[in-house]
DNA sequence: GCCGGGCTAATTTTT
DNA sequence: TTAGCCCGGC
């Protein structure tokens, strides 16, 4: 019988201590009743703490079973954080909960009922690469003009209708282009359908409809999960919210943690408003705020709220804290970007030279490309750094292409494996073979693999060769386990040979080396024997196949009685999934202590003895293009409270009145987040020229952007006559015209008048929000 | 099939 | 400025 029926007290009289050192805000989170909560949870106010101690504080009271426990995150990183300090609370096995990201549980659920998902039970998941090249090879096939129909914008596209949780038949198509979009995503599911793949969203939307029209999964998941807890509710956009909202049914409480300050990821569908709407649909009666802070300085807190105070529409928060006022804010202007670096380097080395280590300090920007200035200055002073944000370690193209042969060994149907390692090392099936097998796949409706046995003459003979070494490498790798597996596949597939003939393959050869041993440390860590098979379930007979779950209520209970879902997956199942839902480590170099060098988003979560924030100039930071985008400015002044609250002790602000960006010196105003500050925190460290007085004239911040971006006055005056004509003159589907963005379509229309918003995906830049009001959008007929 | 020149575009990013 | 992409030539 499952625990979840019984769910007993753990270790009661141990609760004492979970609860001791909290303050009176975090106990009474912590503490809260059996009914939905949102904690809001500022910066540095223990919010992993509240969330981790509240699970391990409902298990022990016996108020639910671990299994009764649904605790979902975005990052990977988050999600095992809170599994190893929930681990060192309690003494349960953490690893068999569900804990996780959105996609990581998604991918499980599906895994275990992939029959009622409509999924193959060896799917894979394609990541954004794949999905681009799968989108690519969709438009070739089908002859489509990629220059009219950019793949980018077709994957974005989609991705923001699947996100809304909108099929293809459900999305609005008012003119010829939008419906060829509406079209060509059509065509790109029954890709992936034919494929046997899903990429990162559909995982989502295919479990959010596998709980909506299957009643007694539905049920069943809704009564096992009594709790859910959600990290960074402000960060979850609508298909997210939906599926929660779903999964917790009537009963089920939900605990979101969140902090509507710390918004910054609205450009990838984050929806803050979901706060506002939980607050109200599950009727919430607690809503706790954690204001206290362990983290910062009293000055670079107080510069921290004084700035975001400006922003409207917050559920409002201020941060205190017990530390004292501590050093004041550094304020830096340079007549440079150069001279800019120079100084924060010089800057760094008296921090180093005090003793503070290089790992504590970091240097922020905006945009990555600042980097480069602030590295050529590291590496003249010879200070160590390491740069985030760069290819991590399931991105490599050697990796990927190893990937790709152990997909097609599980399933040989999914085409962007194919062709990625089809001719790769190089065996003489070229473009023309590869044209030929295309042509016959889809005359047949079929898979390349499977077309393959169709083709005949000299391609036909080759790409029979090819699906020859394929079919015996799974042969050869059958009684394997996985680490043998990939070991067998790197020799037999020609990737190790080509590599080492490869002038500057060794690097690559090393990572494939240290692709073995990800694969070893993924199947100890998943509890896989030695001797189990790569692609083999570790169960018993019968409940291998994952039980069909219908309205048969004694179905249900299969499941919850067999082993952990997670065993639903055959160990390399299970790894590709790993490959694919976390890329690996985001870090350029190794160094052991360096400075560290990224951007204000990178750094979001994490903090620092001491912070450098960069680039502090009116365009850059606030970035222009955020002046045309809905509640722009406002985003940026969350990125860059996000970015003062990374500081414990130390926090330097620079600009350069001159920057070199692309190939020219720009002439920059410093931002107007320094006119925003309080002054009694910071410390000019050159002299402080009121604002407007080197360049004459106050600056309009009400218009912000509106003088950048002002289109053409005949656009203007057509723009004006149109919107005079009828309400906002728009809707969904027409093509439009932006003086920054060029062409694209409107594909959602909300509020009105100065309010009213149009989602216009461009055909170069992707769909973004943007206010009617200033953002001047020219009807295109 | 590969190399290199020319063209273009250049916020932020996890899964 | 620079990185990525495409196309043309060998």
């Amino acid at each position: 019988m499952s625990a979840s029926h019984a769910p007993v007290p753990l270790y009661a009289f141990a609760m004492p201590d979970l609860l001791a050192n909290l303050n009176p805000e975090q106990y009474a989170a912590v503490t809260l009743p059996d009914e939905s909560a949102l904690i809001v949870a500022g910066a540095g106010s223990g919010k992993t703490r509240v969330l981790t101690t509240r699970i391990a504080w409902l298990i022990e009271g016996g108020r639910v079973s671990p299994s009764g426990i649904l605790a979902v995150t975005f990052t990977n990183k988050a999600a095992r954080e809170m599994m190893t300090r929930l681990g060192a609370m309690l003494p349960i096995n953490t690893r068999g909960m569900w804990i996780g990201t959105f996609h990581g549980l998604c991918n499980r659920l599906l895994r275990a009922h992939h029959r009622d998902a409509g999924l193959p039970s060896a799917f894979q998941i394609l990541d954004s690469a794949d999905q681009l090249s799968a989108i690519k090879r969709l438009l070739k096939a089908n002859n489509i003009d990629d220059e009219k129909y950019p793949p980018k914008n077709l994957q974005y596209f989609i991705n923001g209708a699947k996100e809304e949780g909108l099929r293809a038949s459900r999305v609005d198509a008012n003119d010829a282009f939008n419906r060829r979009f509406v079209e060509l995503y059509a065509m790109y599911e029954s890709q992936c359908e034919r494929e046997g793949v899903v990429d990162f969203a559909e995982l989502l939307l295919r479990s959010y409809e596998l709980l909506d029209s299957n009643r007694a999964l539905r049920a069943h998941y809704q009564q096992r999960f009594s709790h859910i807890l959600v990290d960074e509710f402000q960060d979850t956009n609508r298909l997210q919210y939906a599926w929660l909202k779903l999964l917790a049914g009537e009963h089920s409480a939900i605990f979101a943690v969140g902090d509507d300050d710390q918004s910054i990821y609205a450009f990838r569908g984050a929806n803050v408003g979901n706060m506002l709407d939980f607050e109200r649909e599950f009727a919430v009666r607690h809503r706790i705020k954690l204001e206290q802070n362990y983290r910062s300085h009293g000055n670079i807190l107080d510069t921290a709220n004084h700035l975001i105070s400006r922003n409207s529409r917050r559920l409002g928060k201020d941060l205190r804290t017990d530390a004292g006022a501590g050093e004041p804010v550094r304020v830096y202007e340079a007549a440079t970007d150069q001279q800019e670096a120079n100084w924060i380097v010089d800057e760094i080395r008296a921090l180093l030279d005090q003793g503070m280590s290089r790992s504590e300090i970091a240097i922020l920007y905006r945009s990555n490309a600042q980097s480069r200035v602030v590295e050529h200055a590291l590496v003249a002073a010879g200070v160590p750094y390491k740069v985030y944000g760069g290819l991590r370690f399931f991105e490599r193209q050697e990796v990927k292409h190893a990937l790709a042969y152990l997909r097609l060994i599980d399933n040989p149907d999914d085409d962007t494996a194919f062709l990625r390692v089809v001719n790769f090392p190089t065996r003489g099936i070229g473009a023309r073979s590869l044209e030929l097998l295309s042509d016959t796949a889809r005359l047949h409706q079929c898979s390349l693999a499977a077309a393959a046995p169709l083709l005949t003459g000299k391609a036909g003979a080759a790409v029979a060769s090819f699906m020859r070494l394929i079919e015996q490498v799974r042969a050869e790798t059958a009684p394997l386990n996985l680490p043998e597996t990939v070991e067998h596949l790197l020799a037999a597939s020609g990737l190790n040979t080509y590599y080492e003939q490869e002038r500057e393959g060794q690097e690559r050869l090393e990572n494939l080396q240290e692709l073995v041993n990800a694969a070893a440390a993924f199947a100890a860590e998943e509890g896989y024997g030695r001797d189990v098979p790569a692609r083999s379930l570790p169960m018993a007979p019968g409940a291998s196949a994952a039980p069909a779950l219908t309205d048969d209520s004694d179905a249900v209970e299969v499941i919850d009685a067999g082993a952990p879902l997670v065993r639903q997956m055959t160990p390399l199942a299970g790894f590709l999934s790993h490959a694919s839902l976390e890329a690996g480590d985001n870090q350029a170099q190794a160094g052991q202590d360096a400075v560290q060098l990224m951007t204000v988003h990178a750094a979001k979560g994490l903090e620092f003895m001491a912070v450098f924030i960069s680039g502090l100039e009116e365009g850059l930071f606030p970035h222009e293009n955020s002046a045309v985008e809905i509640d722009g400015l406002e985003e940026e002044r969350r990125l860059m409270y996000v970015a003062i609250t990374r500081a414990r002790e130390r926090l330097y602000l620079s600009f350069a009145q001159s920057r070199m960006l692309h190939g020219q010196t720009r002439y920059n105003v410093r931002s107007r987040f320094f006119d925003e500050l309080p002054a009694d925190t910071l410390k000019w460290l050159t002299p402080r020229i009121e604002a407007g007085a080197r360049w004459g004239g106050a600056r309009d911040n009400a218009g912000w952007g509106r003088d950048w971006f002002a289109p053409p006055s005949h656009i203007e005056t057509a723009l004006a006559d149109k919107q005079r004509a009828a309400d906002t003159g728009y809707r969904t589907g027409q093509t439009v015209f932006h003086n920054k963005f060029g062409e694209g379509t409107i594909i959602g229309l909300e509020g009105s008048g100065t309010d009213a918003r149009a989602h216009v995906s461009f055909q170069r830049h992707g769909a973004k929000w943007l206010s009617l009001a200033v953002a001047k959008l020219q009807i295109v007929d």
